[in-house]
DNA sequence: CCACGTGGTTCGCGCTCAAGC
DNA sequence: GGCTTGAGCGCGAACCACGTG
């Protein structure tokens, strides 16, 4: 008369279970985490009543290391609280869960180097795969981050950067150029001849290449570009350089660009505050298309881009073994909205 | 001549790293992870020198499982996209990184049985804590989530509720009631004497305060709610809850409060499609004061509540030994926006 | 001879998987 | 065939074995 059913301190363990069954420890895994043997019925029924009744959950931890592989995907984000970044993970937490995985997160704050520490952080969970959505895997800042990644491939687990990829890694990549390009000829198309872009500083490559579409799109339509402002990917950062614009001579009529929504906002607020209008005044658009831009008003012109879908399949790029990069191109689209007003 | 300085397949072990330095793995683990033992300064650096070379890195399941505890804490939020939940992650978050800890995410989509199998699941990683954010701990609903955070609690973990809490679980508290009776009180001042508010369903606590201290202060400097509609906590449910209000006939000068701030801003777009206007026609205020509350026109009124930091406090709820309930009680602040102009 | 301080050995955490009966 | 036993995943923490004074 052993205290079978006892609720117990401290978790029931597979050992617990496979004794209130009257079976092996191997038995007992069998039934409850998968395994290609077959047990017969009888056994099987008992063990998942036992488990039923004690509560029974597998230990991850202990399941990685006898496995030697863990169920979790890492991903990197600079701000979740950032709309860009809240999307995308929405994607990648789907995609996990339907895969049965757990998404563990943490923040870059920006911050390079910052970034290492938590990539090595992160290495000693041995995720399946570490998503990173906001870094630039090239240039300076980038050469310890490598080191880091190379590691973590050694160690066989997936990267993979959202965006321009870089080395090794696997990249699911947005058509930045060719979606900015076709903004571009739309807006010239509108009737805009005069833009300002405020991107983020030279050598990121998202900003580039929504720079370089925008302006390749914008001239081939009889556009010019007046002026390229650098601030970040903020929407503090569009702020701050709208309103530093605004102090100089913006005529009417001229398109402010910002290399994203985020950063399009801001500008918004900041040609409001310098007492100039959004819209038939001072026209703004954006980049990525994220929700707030459709309630605020005017309404936000933009590129959609779907970016739960790219969490989704950044996902797949971490996990699926047999992935091939550019799959399905996620497709683009323009968007016009009033913040962008056709112009005489 | 063993190959010492193998980069190897698979990640170095600490015994890769004591074989390299030369000393056993208990001197290599009391240097590299923790103890309160001592080890000479020369084994030390050996040691040291081991792992920076070999890039070693602790596996942190093996020493959950080694240790019977992970530095794991997981976060259940109702959408991961929401910006309500993403400010609140970036605390907890925040919270997390300064105590070394790992955070892993799970998406409840609004779905309480859904909600009971992640806990299950999370359970599995035997974290420190646990961080429900949208939940509603009582209530039918919740019955078999009770179950799944007792067997949690049994296990040794901490669950950690925001809002009104329920049962054993420690929570991190919003005065939600005291906050919107301010706001009823301060709109009734500035002239307002109708009001309909878009609430979601009865039962849910946070739902319920806010709609009783909005109706408490706004009825006592004078107003009157004429009605109470049911939605839910999404900007959908507020856009569709207002477009039909305004298929009737709702006068001008009439206040809408939505629920949260993400339910407000769905109102303000339905108001503006139906023809409406926001602000002297037809008056909206919020809550929580989401940062899109911010940039979008007119300014949307609402009470002022820190996300960040109550993530901040949720996690430290979740992880500190000692901590005791209703801490620093956050500071709400009423912020009057053009969403409610005064009224003469 | 007995503390003490420092390094090594060993067992066990909860689980999986290959080999045995 | 179906179940059980046993070894081992990477690590931590007793415990033991020395060497000093």
């Amino acid at each position: 008369m052993s205290d079978t059913t006892a609720p117990a301190r401290g978790a029931a363990t597979l050992h617990d279970v496979a004794r209130a069954a009257g079976v092996s420890l191997a038995t007992a895994s069998r039934v409850l985490n998968g395994s290609t043997r077959k047990v017969a019925e009888s056994y099987r029924e008992r063990v998942e009543a036992a488990a039923e009744q004690l509560g029974y959950t597998a230990n991850l931890s202990a399941q990685a290391t006898a496995r030697g592989t863990s169920a979790i995907v890492a991903l990197l984000v600079a701000d979740i609280a950032d709309p860009y970044f809240g999307q995308l993970a929405s994607g990648v937490a789907r995609g996990a869960d339907e895969a049965g995985l757990v998404v563990t997160i943490a923040i870059t704050e920006r911050d390079p180097q910052r970034e290492v520490k938590l990539v090595r952080a992160l290495r000693g969970q041995r995720p399946r795969g570490l998503i990173l959505a906001a870094s630039r895997v090239e240039g300076p800042d980038a050469v310890g981050l490598q080191g880091e990644l190379d590691a973590f491939s050694n160690m066989g687990g997936r990267v993979v950067v959202v965006g321009p990829g870089g080395g090794s890694a696997r990249s699911v990549a947005v058509d930045n150029r060719g979606g900015s390009a076709a903004l571009g000829a739309e807006l010239a198309d509108l009737g805009y001849r005069d833009a300002i872009v405020v991107a983020a500083s030279e050598g990121i490559r998202t900003s580039d290449d929504r720079l370089a579409g925008f302006t390749e799109g914008f001239t081939a339509a009889g556009g010019v570009i007046r002026e390229v402002r650098r601030a970040g990917f903020t929407r503090d950062a569009g702020y701050a350089a709208a309103s530093d614009l605004l102090t100089g001579d913006v005529p009417a009529g001229t398109l402010i660009f910002g290399i994203s929504d985020v950063v399009a906002i801001g500008i918004m607020s900041a040609v409001r505050d310098a007492g100039r209008q959004v819209g038939a005044d001072i026209a703004v658009a954006g980049f990525d298309d994220i929700a707030t831009g459709r309630d605020i008003r005017p309404g936000l012109t933009t590129v959609r881009v779907p970016l739960e879908d790219l969490g989704y399949q950044a996902l797949h790029a971490a996990t699926d073994p047999e992935w091939t990069p550019g799959e399905p191109q996620l497709p683009l689209e323009v968007i016009v909205r009033g913040s962008t007003p056709p112009r005489g």
